[in-house]
DNA sequence: GCCAACGTTGGC
DNA sequence: GCCAACGTTGGC
């Protein structure tokens, strides 16, 4: 099982409208970005993810499941551009704001902290349980 | 709202 | 295939 991290702005996109989809999930739809792009296509079922509120917030708010491998953008007639579909599995008690990410010294390699652009990152398995234990949830 | 960083596009 | 121009992201 690998790990990950999903980018949106709440006001395009937020944790509650992502809770409220259910167990259907929702397509991770309108990346144009070859790099964000590949890690969806590298996902398999069942991988887990943070999904981060960029811009208001600027935190990290719940964790996600993929529930669907890549398969092309429904919003583009560009086949270049495919991506999965993800449901919402539990919220973080504690939100872990960027500002914990770039304080917490086990965390000073995140792609969060470092590739602050990409919208779809991968993260480490040590980084996943840290970001759980800061955010008060069980991994 | 600004602007730095960075990815993409397109002319040559 | 290079690189300048442009557009977008996202923190501040």
């Amino acid at each position: 099982m690998r790990y990950w991290l999903f980018k949106s702005e709440p006001d395009a996109w937020s944790w509650d409208q992502q809770v409220a989809r259910g167990d259907a999930g929702e397509e991770w739809h309108g990346v144009r970005n070859y790099q964000a792009r590949n890690n969806m296509r590298a996902m398999e079922l069942g991988d887990r993810g943070f999904f981060y509120h960029s811009n208001i917030g600027k935190e990290i708010v719940g964790i996600v499941e993929v529930c669907a491998l890549a398969h092309p953008d429904s919003t583009t007639e560009d086949a270049r551009w495919e991506c999965v579909d993800i449901r919402a599995v539990k919220p973080l008690k504690t939100p872990v704001t960027l500002e914990m990410c770039k304080t917490d010294p086990r965390l000073a390699d995140m792609v969060l902290v470092n590739n602050m652009r990409l919208s779809v990152q991968p993260v480490t398995e040590d980084e996943f349980r840290v970001v759980c234990e800061l955010g008060g949830v069980a991994p």
